[in-house]
DNA sequence: GATATATATTTGTACCTACAAATAATGTAT
DNA sequence: ATACATTATTTGTAGGTACAAATATATATC
């Protein structure tokens, strides 16, 4: 079944191309797109400290390194790592001032990127892309 | 358009789940994703020596790493590597016996791998996800 | 309360990546 | 023929990954 092979093909060169890109678009601003992603789930608790395990959960890939991760941003300003005073294995970790001004400029970057792709396709056939791909993994019916 | 985003993170999410998962299915056998999808394109030039340039045109995703990938295949005598005596400044680069029948056992495994998803989606799903991603890149229309 | 188990994070290792610079051979213009 | 540009490959650097082992704390069991 060959169609299957070119539709599997088509994904992975697909999420390559597009994790790539990203990374080139921030690459001015010397930031990585795992790192971009990290920030991203920190502005998301909105000021509430989280942990590592946290953001680990909210990450597009599961990954073992967001403590290698967090470094780089700590060494940067960009985030802030303590000792959870409730649970003392835990660390708490909240996105600065810096860091959310940071994000601000990524985002329109970004932004900028996706949006020639986000005309190509209406609601309906991005919503049709989804399910079959989510079909195809046997999370449907 | 969340919905677009959505279709975007299913794309990314699933690429990575797919050649991770290869890469476990492959881990017994001491070799790496792209050390795999470097052995399959060697084998697609059926016998004859191929250069680091043809194996970049035919890999999923462009590298600049070829050669180091390449390294680590003819450390383990997977394939052979001597100086092309047409142009000196390419390498004639070919799948050794041991490369070939080693290769028969992960095609195997791999096939095993995407079994199952195969019959989660029929000829027309699949044909249509992949235009769909296509679409979504422009490259459609 | 001491011991065993579970959970959270970090760290070591061996892979991988992109990008840019270095090296070497070929092709081209003068 | 010589100088310059192009092409093919390799290598250096700084980032990334998975997986397993190490460390520290919390929880459950006896």
């Amino acid at each position: 079944m060959n169609i299957y092979f070119e539709a599997i093909f088509e994904i992975i060169r697909t999420g390559h191309w597009i994790t790539d890109s990203i990374t080139r678009e921030l690459k001015e601003f010397d930031i990585y797109e795992p790192q971009f992603n990290v920030l991203r789930i920190l502005r998301g608790a909105k000021g509430k400290p989280i942990s590592v395990n946290t953001i680990l959960e909210n990450m597009v890939q599961r990954s073992s390194n967001v403590s290698r991760i967090v470094d780089k941003l700590e060494m940067k300003g960009l985030v802030e790592r303590t000792l959870c005073t409730e649970d003392r294995r835990k660390m708490d970790i909240i996105i600065t001032n810096k860091g959310l001004e940071l994000l601000k400029k990524l985002d329109k970057k970004v932004h900028d990127f996706h949006k020639p792709m986000m005309n190509n396709l209406n609601a309906e056939e991005a919503d049709t892309l989804k399910q079959l791909i989510k079909k195809l993994k046997g999370q449907l019916q």
